[in-house]
DNA sequence: GCCCCGGATGACATCCGGTGTCGTCGGTTA
DNA sequence: TAACCGACGACACCGGATGTCATCCGGGGC
Protein backbone atom coordinates (compact mmCIF):
# COMPACT_ATOMS: atom_id res chain seq x y z
CA UNK A 1 0.00 0.00 0.00
CA UNK A 2 2.72 2.53 -0.18
CA UNK A 3 6.18 2.62 -1.50
CA UNK A 4 7.60 1.88 2.47
CA UNK A 5 8.07 -1.66 3.62
CA UNK A 6 4.27 -2.32 5.39
CA UNK A 7 3.14 -2.78 8.99
CA UNK A 8 4.80 0.77 10.06
CA UNK A 9 2.22 0.97 13.11
CA UNK A 10 3.16 -2.69 14.07
CA UNK A 11 6.97 -2.41 13.77
CA UNK A 12 6.97 0.75 15.98
CA UNK A 13 5.14 -1.02 18.39
CA UNK A 14 7.49 -3.96 18.04
CA UNK A 15 10.77 -2.13 17.93
CA UNK A 16 9.23 0.24 21.15
CA UNK A 17 8.37 -3.05 23.75
CA UNK A 18 11.68 -4.80 22.62
CA UNK A 19 13.93 -2.13 23.53
CA UNK A 20 11.40 -0.66 27.29
CA UNK A 21 12.15 -4.13 28.16
CA UNK A 22 15.80 -4.41 26.85
CA UNK A 23 16.92 -1.57 28.62
CA UNK A 24 14.00 0.54 30.16
CA UNK A 25 11.12 2.95 29.24
CA UNK A 26 13.13 5.94 30.42
CA UNK A 27 16.67 5.08 28.72
CA UNK A 28 14.56 4.39 25.54
CA UNK A 29 14.07 7.54 23.12
CA UNK A 30 12.17 7.93 20.55
CA UNK A 31 14.96 8.35 18.14
CA UNK A 32 16.36 4.88 18.92
CA UNK A 33 12.45 2.99 18.69
CA UNK A 34 12.69 4.73 15.12
CA UNK A 35 15.70 3.39 13.87
CA UNK A 36 15.12 -0.42 15.20
CA UNK A 37 11.91 0.01 13.02
CA UNK A 38 13.41 1.86 9.80
CA UNK A 39 11.38 4.95 9.96
CA UNK A 40 12.04 8.80 11.59
CA UNK A 41 11.11 10.48 14.81
CA UNK A 42 8.12 12.11 13.20
CA UNK A 43 7.17 9.75 11.76
CA UNK A 44 6.16 7.73 15.60
CA UNK A 45 4.37 10.26 16.67
CA UNK A 46 2.09 10.38 13.59
CA UNK A 47 1.10 6.83 14.61
CA UNK A 48 1.24 7.29 18.63
CA UNK A 49 -0.10 10.67 20.26
CA UNK A 50 2.77 10.13 22.70
CA UNK A 51 5.44 7.64 24.01
CA UNK A 52 3.50 6.25 26.22
CA UNK A 53 0.95 5.04 23.90
CA UNK A 54 2.66 2.41 22.56
CA UNK A 55 1.81 0.75 25.33
CA UNK A 56 -1.97 0.89 25.51
CA UNK A 57 -2.74 0.26 21.26
CA UNK A 58 -6.17 -1.90 20.96
CA UNK A 59 -7.40 -1.02 23.86
CA UNK A 60 -9.17 3.15 22.68
CA UNK A 61 -11.39 0.23 21.40
CA UNK A 62 -12.72 -1.25 24.77
CA UNK A 63 -15.18 2.10 25.29
CA UNK A 64 -16.95 1.18 22.26
CA UNK A 65 -17.24 -2.09 22.61
CA UNK A 66 -18.90 -1.80 26.39
CA UNK A 67 -21.18 0.65 24.57
CA UNK A 68 -22.11 -1.23 22.02
CA UNK A 69 -22.73 -4.17 24.73
CA UNK A 70 -24.66 -2.50 26.96
CA UNK A 71 -26.89 -0.89 24.18
CA UNK A 72 -27.71 -4.30 23.05
CA UNK A 73 -28.35 -6.46 26.88
CA UNK A 74 -31.97 -6.62 27.34
CA UNK A 75 -33.61 -3.75 29.49
CA UNK A 76 -34.56 -5.66 32.16
CA UNK A 77 -31.19 -6.80 33.36
CA UNK A 78 -30.06 -5.20 36.52
CA UNK A 79 -26.63 -2.68 36.71
CA UNK A 80 -24.35 -4.95 37.64
CA UNK A 81 -25.40 -7.95 35.43
CA UNK A 82 -25.01 -5.48 32.66
CA UNK A 83 -21.53 -4.78 33.70
CA UNK A 84 -20.39 -8.18 34.43
CA UNK A 85 -21.77 -8.64 30.89
CA UNK A 86 -19.51 -6.40 29.05
CA UNK A 87 -16.62 -6.84 30.96
CA UNK A 88 -17.21 -10.84 30.21
CA UNK A 89 -17.01 -10.11 26.65
CA UNK A 90 -14.28 -7.75 26.57
CA UNK A 91 -12.34 -10.53 28.89
CA UNK A 92 -12.78 -13.62 26.51
CA UNK A 93 -12.69 -11.64 23.07
CA UNK A 94 -9.96 -9.41 23.71
CA UNK A 95 -7.81 -10.89 26.83
CA UNK A 96 -7.83 -14.75 26.44
CA UNK A 97 -4.57 -16.09 25.44
CA UNK A 98 -2.42 -12.58 26.17
CA UNK A 99 -1.45 -13.48 29.46
CA UNK A 100 2.01 -13.84 29.00
CA UNK A 101 2.40 -10.59 26.84
CA UNK A 102 0.28 -8.87 29.34
CA UNK A 103 2.73 -9.90 32.33
CA UNK A 104 5.77 -8.50 30.40
CA UNK A 105 3.69 -5.12 29.81
CA UNK A 106 2.84 -4.66 33.39
CA UNK A 107 6.34 -5.26 34.05
CA UNK A 108 7.37 -2.30 31.86
CA UNK A 109 4.35 -0.31 33.37
CA UNK A 110 5.31 -0.65 36.99
CA UNK A 111 8.70 0.58 36.42
CA UNK A 112 7.67 3.86 35.35
CA UNK A 113 4.76 6.41 37.13
CA UNK A 114 4.12 8.16 34.07
CA UNK A 115 3.08 4.62 32.64
CA UNK A 116 1.10 3.72 35.78
CA UNK A 117 -0.68 7.29 35.38
CA UNK A 118 -1.72 6.85 32.11
CA UNK A 119 -2.91 2.95 32.72
CA UNK A 120 -5.73 4.60 35.22
CA UNK A 121 -6.50 7.02 32.58
CA UNK A 122 -7.56 4.22 30.54
CA UNK A 123 -9.62 2.15 33.16
CA UNK A 124 -11.38 5.82 33.89
CA UNK A 125 -12.29 6.03 30.48
CA UNK A 126 -13.60 2.91 30.35
CA UNK A 127 -15.55 3.80 33.55
CA UNK A 128 -16.70 6.80 31.58
CA UNK A 129 -17.88 4.50 29.11
CA UNK A 130 -20.00 2.51 31.07
CA UNK A 131 -21.49 5.13 32.94
CA UNK A 132 -22.92 7.14 29.86
CA UNK A 133 -24.37 3.54 28.87
CA UNK A 134 -25.94 3.15 32.03
CA UNK A 135 -27.03 7.18 31.26
CA UNK A 136 -28.57 6.05 27.65
CA UNK A 137 -30.46 2.86 30.08
CA UNK A 138 -32.00 5.29 32.19
CA UNK A 139 -30.48 4.68 35.09
CA UNK A 140 -29.55 8.04 37.31
CA UNK A 141 -26.18 9.83 37.49
CA UNK A 142 -24.75 8.56 41.08
CA UNK A 143 -26.21 4.64 40.74
CA UNK A 144 -24.74 4.97 36.88
CA UNK A 145 -21.19 6.56 38.19
CA UNK A 146 -21.15 4.30 41.27
CA UNK A 147 -21.91 0.71 39.23
CA UNK A 148 -18.98 2.09 36.19
CA UNK A 149 -16.72 2.38 38.88
CA UNK A 150 -17.15 -1.18 41.36
CA UNK A 151 -17.51 -2.60 37.51
CA UNK A 152 -14.03 -1.28 36.78
CA UNK A 153 -12.59 -1.54 40.03
CA UNK A 154 -13.28 -5.44 39.60
CA UNK A 155 -11.90 -5.04 36.09
CA UNK A 156 -8.63 -3.89 37.18
CA UNK A 157 -8.21 -6.16 39.76
CA UNK A 158 -8.95 -8.77 38.59
CA UNK A 159 -6.62 -8.10 35.81
CA UNK A 160 -3.82 -8.03 38.22
CA UNK A 161 -4.94 -11.42 39.96
CA UNK A 162 -5.38 -13.01 36.78
CA UNK A 163 -1.71 -12.25 35.95
CA UNK A 164 -0.61 -13.25 39.30
CA UNK A 165 -1.48 -16.83 38.63
CA UNK A 166 -1.61 -19.23 35.94
CA UNK A 167 -5.11 -20.68 36.08
CA UNK A 168 -8.42 -19.13 35.54
CA UNK A 169 -10.21 -17.09 33.02
CA UNK A 170 -9.93 -13.79 33.56
CA UNK A 171 -13.72 -13.36 33.16
CA UNK A 172 -14.20 -15.77 36.34
CA UNK A 173 -11.45 -13.77 37.91
CA UNK A 174 -13.31 -10.61 37.21
CA UNK A 175 -16.93 -12.12 38.58
CA UNK A 176 -15.16 -13.71 41.57
CA UNK A 177 -13.84 -10.40 42.35
CA UNK A 178 -17.36 -8.69 42.22
CA UNK A 179 -18.58 -10.96 44.60
CA UNK A 180 -15.30 -10.14 47.26
CA UNK A 181 -16.31 -6.76 46.83
CA UNK A 182 -20.10 -7.16 47.36
CA UNK A 183 -19.31 -9.17 50.58
CA UNK A 184 -16.83 -6.16 51.21
CA UNK A 185 -19.44 -3.55 51.14
CA UNK A 186 -22.26 -5.87 52.59
CA UNK A 187 -20.08 -5.72 56.08
CA UNK A 188 -22.05 -3.18 57.98
CA UNK A 189 -20.29 0.06 58.75
CA UNK A 190 -20.80 0.12 62.92
CA UNK B 1 16.18 33.08 56.01
CA UNK B 2 17.53 34.56 53.02
CA UNK B 3 18.53 37.20 50.67
CA UNK B 4 15.51 36.67 48.63
CA UNK B 5 11.73 37.83 49.04
CA UNK B 6 10.21 35.11 51.32
CA UNK B 7 7.70 32.52 50.54
CA UNK B 8 9.08 31.12 47.13
CA UNK B 9 6.90 28.37 46.85
CA UNK B 10 3.89 30.06 47.26
CA UNK B 11 4.36 32.85 45.19
CA UNK B 12 5.43 29.85 42.35
CA UNK B 13 1.65 28.72 43.02
CA UNK B 14 -0.02 31.56 43.25
CA UNK B 15 1.33 32.98 39.93
CA UNK B 16 0.80 29.25 38.27
CA UNK B 17 -2.43 28.86 39.29
CA UNK B 18 -3.28 32.53 38.00
CA UNK B 19 -1.47 32.33 34.73
CA UNK B 20 -3.60 28.64 34.54
CA UNK B 21 -6.96 30.46 34.64
CA UNK B 22 -6.22 33.77 32.37
CA UNK B 23 -4.43 31.58 29.81
CA UNK B 24 -4.71 27.90 30.43
CA UNK B 25 -2.66 25.22 31.63
CA UNK B 26 -0.87 24.05 28.18
CA UNK B 27 -0.43 27.97 27.29
CA UNK B 28 1.38 28.84 30.05
CA UNK B 29 4.86 28.18 30.15
CA UNK B 30 7.38 27.69 33.08
CA UNK B 31 8.94 31.07 32.39
CA UNK B 32 5.85 32.48 32.50
CA UNK B 33 5.37 31.44 35.68
CA UNK B 34 8.70 31.96 37.29
CA UNK B 35 8.79 35.78 35.74
CA UNK B 36 5.42 36.33 37.23
CA UNK B 37 7.01 35.33 40.66
CA UNK B 38 10.22 36.52 40.41
CA UNK B 39 12.40 33.42 39.96
CA UNK B 40 13.84 32.11 37.65
CA UNK B 41 12.75 28.35 35.59
CA UNK B 42 15.18 26.37 37.37
CA UNK B 43 13.54 27.38 40.57
CA UNK B 44 10.59 26.12 40.33
CA UNK B 45 11.58 22.48 39.29
CA UNK B 46 12.98 22.89 42.41
CA UNK B 47 10.08 23.42 44.42
CA UNK B 48 7.35 21.25 41.68
CA UNK B 49 8.48 18.05 40.58
CA UNK B 50 6.76 19.09 37.16
CA UNK B 51 4.72 21.77 35.88
CA UNK B 52 1.12 19.47 37.31
CA UNK B 53 2.39 19.26 40.49
CA UNK B 54 1.38 22.67 41.09
CA UNK B 55 -1.86 22.16 41.86
CA UNK B 56 -1.11 19.26 43.84
CA UNK B 57 0.33 20.62 46.53
CA UNK B 58 -0.80 19.68 49.92
CA UNK B 59 -2.14 16.54 48.92
CA UNK B 60 1.05 14.80 49.88
CA UNK B 61 0.22 14.44 53.03
CA UNK B 62 -2.65 12.59 52.31
CA UNK B 63 -1.29 8.96 52.72
CA UNK B 64 0.65 9.80 55.96
CA UNK B 65 -2.58 10.80 57.37
CA UNK B 66 -4.40 8.12 56.52
CA UNK B 67 -1.89 5.68 57.43
CA UNK B 68 -1.69 7.65 60.61
CA UNK B 69 -5.43 7.27 61.35
CA UNK B 70 -5.71 3.65 60.75
CA UNK B 71 -2.91 2.79 62.63
CA UNK B 72 -4.57 4.52 65.67
CA UNK B 73 -8.42 2.90 64.93
CA UNK B 74 -9.37 0.75 67.40
CA UNK B 75 -8.55 -2.88 66.55
CA UNK B 76 -12.23 -4.09 66.69
CA UNK B 77 -13.49 -1.53 63.71
CA UNK B 78 -14.65 -2.92 60.55
CA UNK B 79 -12.61 -2.07 57.57
CA UNK B 80 -15.88 0.12 56.23
CA UNK B 81 -15.67 2.00 59.27
CA UNK B 82 -11.92 2.33 59.58
CA UNK B 83 -12.20 3.73 56.33
CA UNK B 84 -14.96 6.11 56.78
CA UNK B 85 -13.29 7.23 59.92
CA UNK B 86 -9.95 8.37 58.09
CA UNK B 87 -11.96 9.74 54.96
CA UNK B 88 -13.66 12.19 57.22
CA UNK B 89 -10.79 13.15 59.01
CA UNK B 90 -9.08 14.28 55.53
CA UNK B 91 -12.69 16.04 54.55
CA UNK B 92 -13.10 17.99 57.92
CA UNK B 93 -9.11 18.89 58.62
CA UNK B 94 -8.27 19.81 54.63
CA UNK B 95 -11.04 20.16 52.29
CA UNK B 96 -13.35 22.20 54.58
CA UNK B 97 -13.63 25.93 53.46
CA UNK B 98 -11.56 25.00 50.26
CA UNK B 99 -14.91 24.79 48.36
CA UNK B 100 -13.84 27.59 46.28
CA UNK B 101 -10.26 27.17 45.38
CA UNK B 102 -11.17 23.75 44.73
CA UNK B 103 -13.61 24.54 42.49
CA UNK B 104 -11.83 27.06 40.07
CA UNK B 105 -8.46 24.02 40.58
CA UNK B 106 -11.06 21.26 39.23
CA UNK B 107 -12.03 23.69 36.26
CA UNK B 108 -8.39 24.09 35.12
CA UNK B 109 -7.97 19.97 35.72
CA UNK B 110 -10.52 19.42 33.13
CA UNK B 111 -9.51 21.46 30.64
CA UNK B 112 -5.88 19.35 30.57
CA UNK B 113 -5.67 15.32 30.11
CA UNK B 114 -2.20 15.43 31.66
CA UNK B 115 -4.05 17.06 34.78
CA UNK B 116 -6.54 14.73 34.54
CA UNK B 117 -4.15 11.33 35.14
CA UNK B 118 -2.47 13.23 37.70
CA UNK B 119 -5.45 13.54 39.68
CA UNK B 120 -6.09 9.91 39.43
CA UNK B 121 -2.91 9.12 40.46
CA UNK B 122 -3.24 11.10 43.82
CA UNK B 123 -6.26 9.22 44.38
CA UNK B 124 -4.52 5.67 43.40
CA UNK B 125 -1.93 6.82 45.52
CA UNK B 126 -4.13 7.18 48.11
CA UNK B 127 -5.81 4.02 48.10
CA UNK B 128 -2.78 1.95 48.22
CA UNK B 129 -2.11 3.41 51.51
CA UNK B 130 -5.40 2.96 53.02
CA UNK B 131 -4.27 -0.95 51.21
CA UNK B 132 -1.41 -0.65 53.28
CA UNK B 133 -3.21 0.15 56.41
CA UNK B 134 -5.50 -2.78 56.21
CA UNK B 135 -2.77 -4.94 55.65
CA UNK B 136 -0.75 -3.69 59.07
CA UNK B 137 -4.36 -4.17 60.54
CA UNK B 138 -4.03 -7.94 59.44
CA UNK B 139 -6.56 -7.95 56.90
CA UNK B 140 -6.17 -9.90 53.83
CA UNK B 141 -4.94 -8.90 50.43
CA UNK B 142 -8.01 -9.23 48.55
CA UNK B 143 -10.56 -7.58 50.63
CA UNK B 144 -7.90 -4.77 52.02
CA UNK B 145 -7.38 -3.96 48.31
CA UNK B 146 -11.59 -3.50 47.24
CA UNK B 147 -12.55 -1.83 50.60
CA UNK B 148 -9.02 0.67 49.75
CA UNK B 149 -10.33 0.87 46.12
CA UNK B 150 -14.47 1.29 47.09
CA UNK B 151 -12.99 4.12 49.95
CA UNK B 152 -11.40 6.12 47.08
CA UNK B 153 -13.90 5.71 44.94
CA UNK B 154 -16.84 7.36 47.71
CA UNK B 155 -13.92 9.99 48.11
CA UNK B 156 -13.82 10.92 44.31
CA UNK B 157 -17.43 10.93 43.83
CA UNK B 158 -18.03 12.54 46.70
CA UNK B 159 -15.77 15.46 45.86
CA UNK B 160 -17.51 16.00 42.50
CA UNK B 161 -20.53 15.83 44.35
CA UNK B 162 -19.74 18.43 46.84
CA UNK B 163 -18.17 20.68 44.23
CA UNK B 164 -21.67 20.46 42.45
CA UNK B 165 -23.91 21.69 45.14
CA UNK B 166 -23.38 24.45 47.53
CA UNK B 167 -25.01 22.54 51.00
CA UNK B 168 -23.27 19.95 52.88
CA UNK B 169 -20.28 18.98 54.48
CA UNK B 170 -17.87 17.01 52.57
CA UNK B 171 -17.70 14.18 55.10
CA UNK B 172 -21.26 14.15 55.16
CA UNK B 173 -21.50 13.33 51.38
CA UNK B 174 -18.75 11.03 51.10
CA UNK B 175 -20.83 8.85 54.00
CA UNK B 176 -23.25 9.25 52.07
CA UNK B 177 -22.18 8.72 48.46
CA UNK B 178 -20.67 5.12 50.64
CA UNK B 179 -24.00 4.34 51.17
CA UNK B 180 -25.13 4.69 47.63
CA UNK B 181 -22.25 2.28 46.62
CA UNK B 182 -23.15 -0.72 49.29
CA UNK B 183 -26.98 -0.49 48.01
CA UNK B 184 -26.07 -0.49 44.42
CA UNK B 185 -23.99 -3.55 45.15
CA UNK B 186 -26.19 -5.15 47.33
CA UNK B 187 -28.57 -5.87 43.99
CA UNK B 188 -28.60 -9.49 42.94
CA UNK B 189 -26.79 -9.82 39.69
CA UNK B 190 -29.15 -11.80 38.06
C1' DG C 1 -1.94 4.10 -20.99
C1' DC C 2 -1.61 8.67 -18.99
C1' DC C 3 -2.35 11.97 -15.38
C1' DC C 4 -3.54 13.70 -11.24
C1' DC C 5 -4.75 13.21 -6.53
C1' DG C 6 -4.30 11.65 -1.90
C1' DG C 7 -2.11 9.28 1.77
C1' DA C 8 2.03 8.07 4.11
C1' DT C 9 6.66 9.27 4.99
C1' DG C 10 11.10 12.10 5.15
C1' DA C 11 13.56 16.23 6.34
C1' DC C 12 14.09 20.21 8.93
C1' DA C 13 13.24 23.64 12.34
C1' DT C 14 11.57 24.78 16.66
C1' DC C 15 9.43 24.92 21.19
C1' DC C 16 9.20 23.64 25.82
C1' DG C 17 9.55 20.59 29.83
C1' DG C 18 12.94 18.84 32.64
C1' DT C 19 17.90 18.00 34.55
C1' DG C 20 22.95 18.35 35.72
C1' DT C 21 26.34 21.36 37.29
C1' DC C 22 28.57 25.02 39.17
C1' DG C 23 28.89 29.51 41.09
C1' DT C 24 27.09 32.92 44.44
C1' DC C 25 25.66 34.85 48.52
C1' DG C 26 23.40 35.34 53.04
C1' DG C 27 22.49 33.32 57.55
C1' DT C 28 23.84 30.16 61.09
C1' DT C 29 26.88 28.11 64.27
C1' DA C 30 31.05 27.09 66.84
C1' DT D 1 35.77 35.19 62.33
C1' DA D 2 35.81 31.33 59.76
C1' DA D 3 33.66 27.37 58.13
C1' DC D 4 29.58 25.55 56.61
C1' DC D 5 24.90 25.06 54.67
C1' DG D 6 20.87 26.11 52.17
C1' DA D 7 18.48 28.55 48.49
C1' DC D 8 18.79 30.57 44.33
C1' DG D 9 20.90 32.17 39.60
C1' DA D 10 23.19 31.13 35.27
C1' DC D 11 24.19 28.10 31.69
C1' DA D 12 24.31 24.12 28.95
C1' DC D 13 21.97 20.35 27.37
C1' DC D 14 18.76 16.40 26.34
C1' DG D 15 14.61 14.47 24.67
C1' DG D 16 9.65 14.63 23.80
C1' DA D 17 6.43 16.72 20.85
C1' DT D 18 4.71 19.66 16.88
C1' DG D 19 4.33 22.57 12.54
C1' DT D 20 5.51 22.70 7.84
C1' DC D 21 6.89 21.58 3.40
C1' DA D 22 8.79 18.36 0.14
C1' DT D 23 8.60 13.77 -1.73
C1' DC D 24 7.05 9.64 -3.71
C1' DC D 25 4.07 5.77 -4.59
C1' DG D 26 -0.35 3.63 -5.83
C1' DG D 27 -4.92 3.99 -7.43
C1' DG D 28 -8.85 5.94 -9.89
C1' DG D 29 -10.66 8.59 -13.68
C1' DC D 30 -10.44 9.58 -18.37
Amino acid sequence: MGRWEPDARDRLKRAAVDLFVEQGFAETTVPQITARAGLTTRTFFRHFADKREVLFVGEEEFPALVAKMMADAPPSLGPMAVILHGLRTIAEGVFEGQREYMRTRRSVIQTDAGLRERELWKLSALSKAIREGFLERGVDDLTATLAAQAGVTAFGVGITRWLDQDDGSLAEIVRDTLDALRTVLAEPVE
